[in-house]
DNA sequence: GTGAAAGCGCTAACAC
DNA sequence: GTGTTAGCGCTTTCAC
C-alpha cells in the first residue's frame, strides 16, 4: 500500500479511499491511484482492513450436513445473495451436533464474521449467550417458533406433519408409516404427523427412526423394514425426499405398484421430485429462499436500516404428483 | 484479553501461549488462564490474530457450482480433513466463469488465505500470475497435466472418456451419443471420446453441448434432441450422472427399454447411480478422495514437512451395472 | 478533497 | 517458563 502511495503521490489514506469510498475522491487522483495499483499489482489485505474497522464483509452459516441435502438450496440462495452484496459466506456443518455447532459459533465469532446464520431453534446455553454477546445479527433459520435468538426465517414443520397426515387421511390410508431422523425438525413433522392421525378415526402409525443421515440407501431400508411391521402401511411420510427417492426405486425392484399398493410421500421437494416415475407427491418448502430471504434480513440489518419484520414464516405447501 | 491477562495475574503473551501453545506454559499457570478466560467469557480476536502472525487457517476452495453436483464429494472432503487441524474452509462457486474465479481469488488472497483449491487447470493470466506472487500452496483438481501452477489432484477426463468410448464400442454399438457441457472438464471427456469412435470401425457419434449447467431436466432434454438425431444413437454416454439420470427417467416414461434398445451411461458415480432402476453404468471418479488428498498436500507444505508427490492422478474406472 | 497520528488486538522475537 | 517491545497493514478521527 506504501509503494501504490509512494507511485501515485498521495497518501496512504486517499488508495484506502480510492478502494472504499471511490466517490469521495477527484476523480484524477483516483485514476493515478488506480493507475498505481494496477502496476504495483496491490492486493489489499482485507485482514488488516478488518482489524481496523472491525467489519470482515464475512457472514458464517452453519447447515447440520452439506451432503446433496435440503439445505444446499439454502446455501445457495444465502450465497448468491451475499456476493451481490460484496459479501462472503463462511460455511460449517454441525454434523447435526450442538457441542459442534457450539464450537464453531465460537470459531467464527473470533473471525468476527458480521452475522451468523444458524439451522433450527435448538443451541446449547453457552451459544446462546455467546452470540447474545456479540451483538451481530443472527438468523435461525428452517424453523419458526414465538422465542428466537434475533431473526428467523423459515416454516412450522409440525404443522407441515400435520398437513401431509390430514392429505393421506383423506386420500383414505389407514395405517400410515414415518421415516425421519432424530434431529428437530423431523421430530416436529412426526409430532404434526401423529396429531393429525389423532385427530382422525382408527388411525396407526408405524414409525422409523434413523440414526445416519438420509440417504437413498437408508430410505431403502427403512422401506423393508416398514414392509415387515404389522400392521403394514399402505401410505409412507418420508421426512427427506431423499429417503423417499430410495424407498420409491426400492419399490421398483420389488414390483410394488406406487400409489396403487402404496402411497410414499417425501419432504422438501428437491430436484428429483418431479423427475422420478412415478413423479414423488411431497412438501414444498422454500429453501433457496429461505437463503436470500436471511441474507435480506442481514444485509438490512448491517446497513442500519430500520427492520419491518425480523420473523419469516414462509410456508410451505404439500404438491400433489403421482407417488401418493 | 487484557482482562484476562490482569485476572490471571500474567502477562498478554502468556495468554496467548494458554490458547495457540498450552503445552509451552506450566499446568497451574494455564490452569489459572483457562479459569480467568470462562470467567470473562474471552473470545480471541482471530482476526488480529492473523494479522500478526500472517496467518489465517483459512483454505480457500473454488468450484464451478455449489448445485447438486460432482463436486459435493470433493468439498466434503476436503472440509472434513481441514477441520481435523483446525482449518476452515472458505467457499466461492465461479459459475464456470473463468473471470468470476480471477475476482473471487483476488478477494481470497486479500483475505491472505493460507491455500487455495482451484477446480481444473484453465486459469486467466491474472489469476496465475496472483496465485504466483502470493507464494501460498494452490492446488488444481479434478483434472491432470504436464504443467500446473503448483500441486495438481485429480485424473485424466480425456482417458477417462476414451475408457468409456472404447467400453461401448466393444458392447457392439455403433451410433454413440455424447451430452455434456461447454467446460474444458467435459470438452475433454468428448474428445477422449471421439478418439475412441476414430479408432473404432464405422462408428458415428453425434453429440448435444448445453449452454446451461448439469441438471436432471437438461439430460431429459438432451435425450429428446438426440432421439430425433439421425441416425439415432443406441448408446449415449452423458458427461455428468446428473445428466444421464435425467435421461433415464424420461426413457421410462416413454417406454424405452434400457439398455436393449438403448444404452445409457454417466460420470462421476453419484450416489443415485448405484440406486436408480436400471442402475447406472458410469465412470467412478474419487470425488471425495480429490478433497481429502488435496487437503493433506496443503496441510503437509503448510507444516513445512518435504512433499513426495505434488502432482497425484487418482485415477478412473468405469463401473458396470445395468443402464449399458 | 486530502493528510497525520493513533490504534485495532494480537503474536514474533528476543530477553530474562 | 514467562515477560517486554515492536510491529502486522490497514482505518478511524480529526485537522486542514
Amino acid at each position: 500500500m506504501e509503494d501504490v502511495a509512494k507511485l501515485a503521490q498521495v497518501s496512504l489514506i486517499t488508495v484506502s479511499r480510492v478502494i472504499n469510498q471511490p466517490e469521495k475522491v477527484r476523480s484524477d487522483t483516483r485514476k493515478r491511484v488506480e493507475q498505481a495499483i494496477k502496476s504495483v499489482g496491490y492486493v489489499p489485505n482485507l485482514i488488516a482492513g478488518s482489524l481496523a474497522s472491525s467489519k470482515s464483509r464475512i457472514v458464517a452459516a452453519l447447515v447440520p450436513t452439506l451432503d446433496r441435502s435440503v439445505f444446499s438450496g439454502t446455501i445457495r440462495g444465502l450465497s448468491d445473495r451475499l456476493a451481490k452484496d460484496g459479501y462472503q459466506l463462511l460455511l460449517g456443518s454441525t454434523g447435526y451436533s450442538l457441542h459442534t455447532e457450539e464450537q464453531l459459533v465460537r470459531t467464527f465469532l473470533g473471525r468476527r464474521v458480521d452475522a451468523l446464520v444458524l439451522t433450527g431453534l435448538t443451541h446449547t446455553a453457552t451459544t446462546k449467550r455467546m452470540l447474545r454477546d456479540s451483538g451481530i445479527p443472527v438468523v435461525e433459520t428452517w424453523e419458526i417458533g414465538p422465542k428466537g435468538l434475533d431473526m428467523v426465517v423459515g416454516f412450522s414443520n409440525q404443522a407441515a406433519g400435520t398437513a401431509m397426515g390430514e392429505y393421506l387421511i383423506n386420500k383414505g390410508h389407514r395405517v400410515l408409516g414415518f421415516v425421519g431422523g432424530q434431529e428437530p425438525r423431523s421430530e416436529a413433522r412426526l409430532k404434526g404427523f401423529e396429531q393429525a392421525a389423532q385427530r382422525g378415526h382408527q388411525i396407526t402409525v408405524n414409525k422409523v427412526m434413523l440414526t445416519e443421515g438420509a440417504s437413498y440407501a437408508a430410505g431403502r431400508a427403512a422401506l423393508a423394514q416398514l414392509l415387515t411391521s404389522k400392521p403394514q402401511p399402505d401410505a409412507i411420510f418420508f421426512s427427506n425426499d431423499a429417503l423417499a427417492v430410495g424407498a420409491l426405486m426400492e419399490c421398483q425392484r420389488r414390483g410394488i405398484r406406487v400409489p396403487n399398493e402404496l402411497a410414499i410421500t417425501g419432504f422438501a421437494d428437491l430436484d428429483i421430485a418431479q423427475e422420478i416415475v412415478p413423479a414423488l407427491t411431497t412438501v414444498q418448502v422454500q429453501a433457496d429462499s429461505i437463503g436470500t430471504s436471511a441474507a435480506n434480513l442481514i444485509l438490512q440489518r448491517l446497513s442500519g436500516l430500520p427492520m419491518l419484520s425480523t420473523r419469516l414464516d414462509l410456508g410451505f405447501s404439500i404438491v400433489q404428483r403421482d407417488s401418493g
